[in-house]
RNA sequence: GCCACUGUGGCGGAAUUGGCAGACGCACUUGACUCAAAAUCAAGCGGGUAACACCGUGCCGGUUCGAGUCCGGCCAGUGGCACCA
């Protein structure tokens, strides 16, 4: 047979669309099996070859799973709210609804033109108004919980998407979107109280598979610490200066004290400041730094003492000076830390380029040349002298601080509340009413979903306010508590929302009563694979393991954790390497290549192209190579032949069995299709395969390429689909040779190889390699010191 | 600076976890077929040698009968976090 795959790649997505073989059935005798890919962003540009990647990894296994006799869902749907559509909307002048429409319908035919296996039916568009009334309802349950606060804070702003961002997207100091400078601005925040669910989503990935690096990466994220708070009293005032450390043993080595230029305590004594103006003009210089440079970690510290403030070190009552310095934030603990110059480098070289006293609390190091940050005895710290454990000395200076009254142990998280507005249009309204003599009222459940208006210009305004506030007829409303006349919030979810939750509305998607059915719920969830990039273990991975942990906490779903287990897959380079960029012209589109070299082909090959969680660069020639092989799977339906069982090419299938069935599972998709060419060669050399090793040969095959062995199946007179046939299972006694061929080490280097019986004894394996003309004559007048051989392995001789 | 990971032919990458380094694919070379080219088929393909020997998994050392794999110390690179108190 010839590999014709224009012809047959159609013929067999139409023949799975019209019998709809994909379609998940809720309930039944089966397993079930839940499978997610990071649903796309549907960007004009089309679907990248990343994709593809992204996806077929989970394909490969659903189509596994179906045959294999489980009952598997494997959605798709499309995260379409967000910035890119909005801004090509203003570029454009048309509607982001049209341009979203357009663009879902151009992804779902090119995703549908590889093949894969989603359940059609179940599709979601988080743009949706059944959708997004969902999203709405869950923000409202959160608001009901206590889990929304509004704040005017400082945040961080992109003065060119004119947009307030989360610490998350604005990593580095620059906007995730346009990459420019992101800005400290002060302003009206929405957010959404993540840091409680701190510990339990630290604690939630103890009994999930993640691999190792994604778990570590969000245990960073969450930065969990341990410390205490104390409180120092300040002479004069009232008010004492609270700080967060993680070593409150170090307390008699704090020389100074160092407050955030932000910190309220500045405003707030400014009558009692002598250098208030000195400090302000500090403020507003550090004002003018972005995030980015104010974070750099520089030796050159700079900062101003407060000249009327003094603090007073509880342990041992001296008097400290208090400096205002922007290598303190505002975000962290209290904005305000205890400085012991002996052991923080930071606070050295502030100690140094001020000439303050340093003080050595803990014995080591060279502090006349750096803080000394290791262990040691404590020295000239009273009642703490003599310690020489961390542990212990941390342990007695908290029981003294609590005996004195003085603070607490307490816990710092690095993570930070989710700033939850965006001041845009192509978002879920956040479905809260301003009124003036009820404040921030929800609105009511039964009024949801709260619809985004049609609007002309979607122009973000100069203030940052959003297009919606123009929009009169919207923004004027009633209390639905008291009914006076108020005010709609006019700002938008980020981006973030919509995928916080979209796997649970796959599992009941045109439910209008519930986000999903708990019956539905407990049959398909937790999702047992998901697959994603890396980039997003630190945004969507923990905003939507917080959602789903919300939910489980007031009773929506069955699961603490969604996802059961995560898998990543690794960037495709450009051809040249680098990554695939528009600008830089490497980018490959997968259109082009299902066009020539066919949808089969363009599978195999992103699996094939290497360790899957790695990044690789795109090889044309590569691809061609994966074709030919398909090519000769076509071939093989000419070589079939009635005859004996060739023991030979039995144990040759049970090992391919073996093989491809525990890579899969274990994502080495680049071996298990390797394993398949090595096969195919092997056919090739013996001329010849019976029908039923060639039905084995497609069905190993058929989760990577299913349209060609469909084909075969078909052809070769097979019943219903292949993507539904049983997976072939192996027997362990025939995945052995009869005879293997073993190294020979003679002082552990290789000499020869010799060919023993499977399970051959010591005696045996050891006696055929002396036989050996090359080993008998190299054993020439030496004396065998020891004799090594390990079953089915090696021979080694260590001889003098 | 901190955390995690990686380093193997011309290239992408294998190596049952301490046991024949380089599977499989690409590229390349030679031959067959062809008027010719492409495609296909056959053979070869780490270095070295006429052939052996021998040398080879970033570098230095160690453990072991045996190390790509384990240990110690470097070097280089990637990803993430970052004045986090």
């Amino acid at each position: 047979m010839r590999h014709e795959f224009k012809k047959i790649e159609p013929k067999w997505q139409k023949k799975w669309a019209e019998q709809e073989i994909f379609k998940a059935v809720d309930g039944g005798e089966k397993p079930k099996f839940y499978g997610l890919v990071e649903f796309p962003y549907p960007s004009g540009a089309g679907m990248h070859v990343g994709h593809i990647k992204a996806y077929s990894s989970i394909e490969v296994v659903a189509r596994k799973r179906r045959m294999e006799g489980y009952n598997v869902l494997f959605p798709i749907g499309f995260d379409a709210f967000g910035l890119p559509t909005e801004n090509y909307a203003i570029k454009t002048s048309t509607h982001p609804r049209i341009i979203t429409d357009k663009n879902i319908r151009k992804f779902s035919e090119q995703l549908k033109s590889v093949g894969f296996s989603f359940d059609w039916s179940r599709v979601i568009d988080t743009t949706d108004a059944d959708y997004y009334k969902w999203t709405q309802w869950i923000f409202l349950k959160m608001f009901e919980h206590g889990l929304v606060f509004r704040d005017k804070t400082l945040v961080n702003y992109c003065p060119s998407c004119k947009v307030v961002l989360s610490n998350e997207d604005s990593q580095g100091g620059k906007c995730d979107i346009c990459h420019s400078d992101v800005i400290q601005k002060s302003k009206d925040v929405w957010y959404l109280r993540i840091t409680e669910y701190a510990d339990k989503l630290l604690e939630g990935l103890e009994k999930v598979d993640y691999p190792a690096n994604v778990k570590q990466q969000q245990v960073n994220w969450i930065g969990k610490s341990t410390g205490a708070f104390v409180n120092f009293s300040v002479e004069g005032i009232e008010d004492q200066l609270r700080i967060y450390t993680t070593r409150p043993d170090t307390l008699f080595g704090v020389t100074f004290m160092v407050i955030a230029p932000e910190h309220p305590l500045i405003d707030k004594y400014k009558d009692r400041i002598a250098n208030y103006d000195a400090l302000c003009a500090y403020r507003a210089e550090c004002a003018k730094k972005t995030e980015f440079e104010r974070t750099q970690l520089v030796k050159d510290k700079t900062g101003v003492c407060i000249d009327g403030l003094t603090a007073i070190n509880p342990v041992n009552g001296k008097q400290i000076p208090i400096y205002i310095a922007d290598y303190v934030m505002m975000g962290y603990g209290t904005g305000a830390i205890m400085a012991v110059p002996a052991h923080d480098q930071r606070d050295y070289d502030f100690a140094k380029k001020f000439g303050i006293d340093i003080i050595q609390v803990i014995q080591g190091g060279d502090i006349s040349k750096e803080a000394y940050a290791g262990d040691g005895e404590m020295i000239n710290s009273d009642f703490l002298n003599g310690y020489t454990n961390k542990k212990d000395s941390i342990h007695r200076m908290l029981e003294e601080i609590e005996k004195k009254g003085i603070g607490e142990a307490g816990v710092q998280y690095k993570m930070k509340d989710w700033a939850f507005n965006r001041q845009r249009y192509w978002g879920e309204p956040i479905p809260i009413v301003h009124c003036p003599v009820c404040g921030d009222v929800a609105v009511p459940y039964e009024e949801l979903p709260l619809r985004l208006p049609d609007v002309e210009d979607f122009q973000p305004g100069e203030d940052g306010e959003s297009p919606l506030a123009r929009i009169e007829s919207y923004v004027n409303c009633k209390c639905p508590k008291c009914g006076h006349d108020a005010k709609r919030e006019t700002d938008t979810m980020p981006q973030w929302a919509g995928s916080s939750w979209y796997f649970l509305r796959y599992i009941d998607p045109h439910n209008d009563d519930e986000l999903a059915a708990m019956d539905k719920l407990n049959y398909w969830m937790p999702v047992d694979w998901y697959n994603g990039g890396m980039e997003h273990v630190t945004r969507h991975m923990i905003y939507s393991r917080f959602w789903h942990r919300f939910l489980y906490d007031i009773g929506v779903v069955n699961t603490k954790e969604p996802y059961a287990k995560r898998s990543i897959q690794g960037l495709i380079l450009g051809p040249d390497g680098d990554k695939m960029s528009k600008s830089k012209g490497n980018v490959v589109d997968p259109l082009d290549i299902v066009k020539e070299y066919g949808a089969d082909a363009l599978r195999t090959y992103v699996l094939f192209m290497g360790d899957y969680g790695a990044a690789a660069p795109w090889n044309d020639s590569s691809v061609k190579g994966c074709k030919r092989f398909l090519e000769r799977v076509a071939g093989l339906t000419d070589l079939v032949t009635d005859g004996a069982v060739d023991p030979d090419m039995e144990v040759k299938f049970h090992k391919a069995i073996k093989k491809v069935s525990s890579d899969i599972e274990a994502t080495k998709f680049n071996t298990a299709i390797a394993c398949l060419m090595t096969l195919i060669n092997d056919i090739y050399a013996a001329g010849k395969l019976s029908r039923e090793d060639l039905v084995i040969f497609i069905k190993l095959l058929c989760p990577f390429a299913p349209h060609l062995c469909e084909e075969i199946w078909e052809s070769i007179g097979g019943e219903g689909f292949l993507s539904l046939a049983k997976w072939p299972e192996y027997d362990e006694a025939k995945t052995v040779e009869a005879k293997l061929e073993i190294g020979v080490q003679v002082n552990g280097k290789l000499k020869t190889t010799i060919v023993i019986p499977n399970g051959c004894s010591k005696e045996d394996a050891l006696a055929t390699a002396k036989a050996d003309a090359k080993i008998a004559a190299l054993m020439e007048g030496k004396n065998v010191v020891k004799e090594i051989y390990v079953p089915n392995k090696i021979v080694n001789l260590v001889i003098k």
